[in-house]
DNA sequence: AGTCGTTACGATGCCCGTAAGGATA
DNA sequence: TATCCTTACGGGCATCGTAACGACT
């Protein structure tokens, strides 16, 4: 067995079963992906991908359990790697994380900044898509971190931690009638047509949650993946806003007035994620500390250790975790 | 980076630093293991081993964190194997257990004729040693099952599970003065020569902890591994023994009574203890299972996915231990 | 002097890439 | 017909084993 196979295989899963594309990807020749996978199955005596013909057609039960172990591994190889880039030089190296809209543009600035400065020579990475493929991307390993309100918890491939809590405020007009009102209620808003954001993205289920508790249907007539479109079509007059209340600047929003929602919605809390068994460099307990500073080094080793969600909690009950 | 390569440097850091014998107990040549680990140093950029002119001397910092990593990856490699063994014939294969003279004398033959008789094409290793041994040899991953009652849960290495409870007994000579005591006390003991258990053998602790505990001190005349030895010499009239109870039986130990010290000893928990990340194939659940029929596939399961005290703890809560 | 790791060197064998063949949609 | 996997074949390279060297105890 040699790990070329076990990358092998791994990518033809990735790659739908494909080899001809796994070999381009792969900058290799078919052939010789071909043959490496067979010598894999004749050594193990069965079939990890079922053939019908020519072709590739499915993956073998023991196949998904194969190319799970083989994934794991190939992770583990890449922490050796890690570890001797940590110890030639602790100063260098690559951080890739993934995240939403939200976190990019209001969250994680301030700890890029500092990051930045701090590690010059990281090269860093920052790759922008939805929770779903977010989580998707770290538990594959594809990227260091994954950080996000929603999704993460989902993957049992991850070590989830909590970074902060974060409220709702609700923007519009600023000649818009409701815009006065000291403490809005949840009936009020529903009377009027209101704009957030898309299912599956930034704390919306505890929009939803808020609403089905009061019994209430609220009238979304727009949603957006971010807080800048959503203010946009606020300020086109389509309704209220509901957005993060990191994502309201007095400043820059001229035109439109907030109001703090934190007495209607329960807080969100935005994670970062990570694949278990990754070696973790020092400048990544870093990273995670700029960005949260509750989480230091040695809890995140414990957290990571512990890797189970009741131990996990036990490890996290004594935090207060900030407020944005 | 290879899989060889790996294997040179984990088989050279369990060798003592010795590149001559690895070779040797590899079955290939010094220049062949050399190399490979220099490359590997080469490509890791990095010193695995430090070098005093031509002799290894120790392993480096990082060479450490690499061995430990290369071991997990070996391990899993063996994972995948497992599982093809296991997915090709699932009653054939082998079953490797390290275990004490008290477990394999009076706890484990139940288990392993019922086990035997249901897989008969798997081929048996029961390994007898000390517990820290035993700990170590299933650490390391040498052994799938570790089975002994002490010393298993000092390695953060091993999943441990609680398989039965067992009590004390009193032996001594059927003339002895004591041997009609209804209910004998520590302080009477205490007045005798006794004989039983090394230290960190076969619940060895539970019985300093008792003595302890009344501020006695016990005259420990005669120490040994296993109950057998022991009785031989409450046989010569060195003195009164405390055993398992499960080592005592009225028939073959002629000449001997025994009283029961469930009231004077906090019962012992023998363990089963598995490294961390291994495959676990069919037969492997049931043997555990026969051994200890409350630790179905599940909750084993759920063990090894929770790998972390105080889950763990919350798994086998409501779990009512079998008593021998 | 003996043990041990490294270097040098030669041969086997493996891996990869090109080219051609057969099967499927 | 186009795509795709497999077999066949040849070149290059890495690995391994033997032998000799240098270094330490």
């Amino acid at each position: 067995m040699k790990l070329q196979q076990l990358r092998y295989i791994r990518a033809v899963a990735q790659q739908d079963l494909n080899i001809s594309a796994t070999a381009k990807s792969l900058y290799t020749s078919q052939p010789g992906i071909s043959k490496q996978i067979r010598l894999l199955e004749e050594e193990l005596g069965l079939e990890i991908f079922t053939r019908r013909g020519k072709h590739l057609t499915e993956v073998t039960p023991v196949g998904k359990i194969i190319i799970d172990l083989a994934r794991d591994i190939l992770h583990r190889v890449e922490g050796i790697k890690q570890a001797a880039d940590e110890f030639r030089d602790e100063t260098a190296g690559s951080l890739l994380i993934a995240t939403t809209h939200t976190q990019a543009r209001y969250a994680l600035p301030d700890a890029i900044t500092a990051f930045i400065e701090r590690y010059p020579r990281v090269s860093l990475h920052i790759h922008q898509s939805s929770p779903v493929q977010i989580a998707e991307l770290a538990a594959r390993g594809e990227v260091d971190f994954a950080i996000a309100t929603e999704g993460l918890e989902l993957s049992s491939d991850l070590v989830v931690l909590p970074c902060y809590n974060w409220n709702r405020s609700i923007i519009m007009l600023e000649n818009h009638p409701l815009a006065e009102t000291p403490q809005l209620s949840l009936e009020e808003l529903a009377e009027h047509p209101l704009v957030t954001y898309m299912f599956g993205v930034t704390g919306r289920s505890k929009f939803d949650e808020a609403f089905q508790r009061e019994g209430l249907s609220p009238r979304v007539v727009f949603t957006a993946t971010d807080a800048d479109v959503i203010k946009t079509y606020v300020r086109l007059g389509l309704g209220i806003g509901i957005i993060a209340g990191m994502a309201y600047d007095a400043e820059q929003d001229v035109g439109l007035v907030a109001l703090d929602a934190r007495h209607l919605f329960t807080p969100s809390t935005t994670m970062i994620g990570c694949r278990r068994g990754t070696f973790l460099r020092g400048y990544m307990y870093d990273f995670i500390e700029l960005f949260a500073p509750h989480l230091h080094r040695q809890l995140v080793d414990d957290v990571f250790a512990a890797s189970s969600s009741s131990t996990v909690d036990a490890l996290l009950a004594d935090i207060d975790l900030p407020v944005h």
